[in-house]
DNA sequence: TGTACATCAGTGAACGCGCGTTCACTGATGTAC
DNA sequence: TGTACATCAGTGAACGCGCGTTCACTGATGTAC
């Protein structure tokens, strides 16, 4: 927060997404994270063409001015609610990474099943937030938002990358990076899914996670029988 | 065309998204495609939220009147460039399913290559369009335009269904349509990254057309070196 | 083939509304002594 | 512990602009005889 703002140059005006100031003050820090949350319902409720930083501050009880202390404007905040949300659903993934739950060597069967409890538990990370699944959506549809979905999804990559090429290093490199930004962007589009067909939720993780678990063990060279039915060889 | 509006009900005001008069004359017919091709075009260049109909106007060299002759207002402008765009996508997949070209029990590697030649191609046919992308992404984000998005996937799944429950009738009809739908879905999702990486495109066909290539045939029961490596049988 | 008339296609000019944003200000909180 | 002052947080009221949309109209095209 607090970073400067973004020069204008280029015909495309450049519209500055950071924050202003940092609220000092317990007051101010409490309306800092009133405005997101009614940022964050509104976009739920309305949708982000009728959304407008009048009708937020009409929800958050405030004057514009109040607003506009802590964001230059709506954007601002989407990002902001877009940054955290990603975050933590971020979050979810690493730390599933440091244990071994995902690991390609356990049995197929119980890899697709925590697999898919890892989707399904990112996919509860963005529901409980207000608006949750439409601020991942508008990321994708709103230019200037887009780098803020991009760079989470490498930063998820990456860390995937790490962990498996460590595992497995005789999997090719670059196979692999793409493997890993294409099996995380796939999860979000997976969890999207899930929201549109609201009674297949369950499904969708487990056979998602099923696609991914057999993808990657073919890439590591593990066959699938080996393990599923042990005593058989083919 | 020229359907009937949506009347007022409930709180969230009905938008009608149908296109009013069937252009008659070749004039008008003309006039149709030009406003949507400098809808689109725009898109491409200001994003969903600049979007306006003057502006649409400007650039179809129009006076709004004409504009409000056949379509409502800006969502039916999207809406029918949004049509035309996922049925384009559609038809793709419906010729490609018509012949044998991604049949499960090929060998491995060329099932690959040819799924992954579809969907590059469909890539190529929203790329032709001016603003193809942007269209496909606003169809995810605005509310009121979802509805396109999702009804494309499910044709599109109904269709694969149909063609491998014709094939594989051993495969279970409730995972078979969760899967169905599940690809359908992920393969635009592919495509989007393939354009936020655009360093990556023919290696994310390819690694798409594997996960999925590699779950289909598990699914189907057909074990994957029984084609790879014909002779060994582990 | 020519003309009168009906219908279709598009214009010029403006409307009211809500948008993002700002100015000058008041009230609340924190701090030095 | 009290008070004077500085800084922080939020208000009231309004601004200009561009939005979606419409009215009354003119010009272009098609058709009947």
């Amino acid at each position: 927060m607090a970073r400067s703002r973004t020069s204008k140059t280029g015909t495309e005006q450049d519209v500055s997404l950071d924050t202003k100031l940092a609220p000092s003050q317990d007051r101010s820090k409490v309306t800092f994270e009133i405005i997101l949350k009614a940022a964050g319902e509104l976009l739920g409720e309305v949708g982000i063409e009728r959304l407008s930083t009048n009708m937020i501050c009409e929800r958050a009880r405030l004057t514009p001015p109040a607003l506009y202390r802590y964001f230059p404007n709506k954007y601002a905040i989407l990002r902001e609610l877009g940054e955290r949300l990603m975050k933590a659903e971020d979050r979810i993934v690493f730390r599933a990474l440091a244990t071994r739950q995902v690991a390609l060597d356990q049995p197929l069967d119980r890899l697709v099943e925590r697999r898919a409890e890892l989707l399904t538990k990112v996919r509860r990370v963005a529901r409980r937030v207000p608006g949750g699944e439409w601020i991942l959506r508008v990321m994708r549809a709103v230019p200037v938002l887009q780098e803020v979905r991009i760079q989470s999804t490498r930063s998820v990559a990456d860390e995937v990358f790490a962990r498996l090429h460590a595992e497995h290093p005789a999997i090719d490199e670059r196979r692999l990076r793409v493997a890993t930004l294409l099996s995380t962007a796939l999860g979000s589009a997976a969890n999207d899914l899930a929201w549109d067909e609201p009674g297949m939720e369950a499904e969708i993780s487990i056979e998602f996670a099923r696609m991914m678990a057999l993808y990657y063990r073919n890439l590591a060279g593990i066959a699938v029988e080996q393990v599923v039915r042990p005593g058989t060889t083919d």
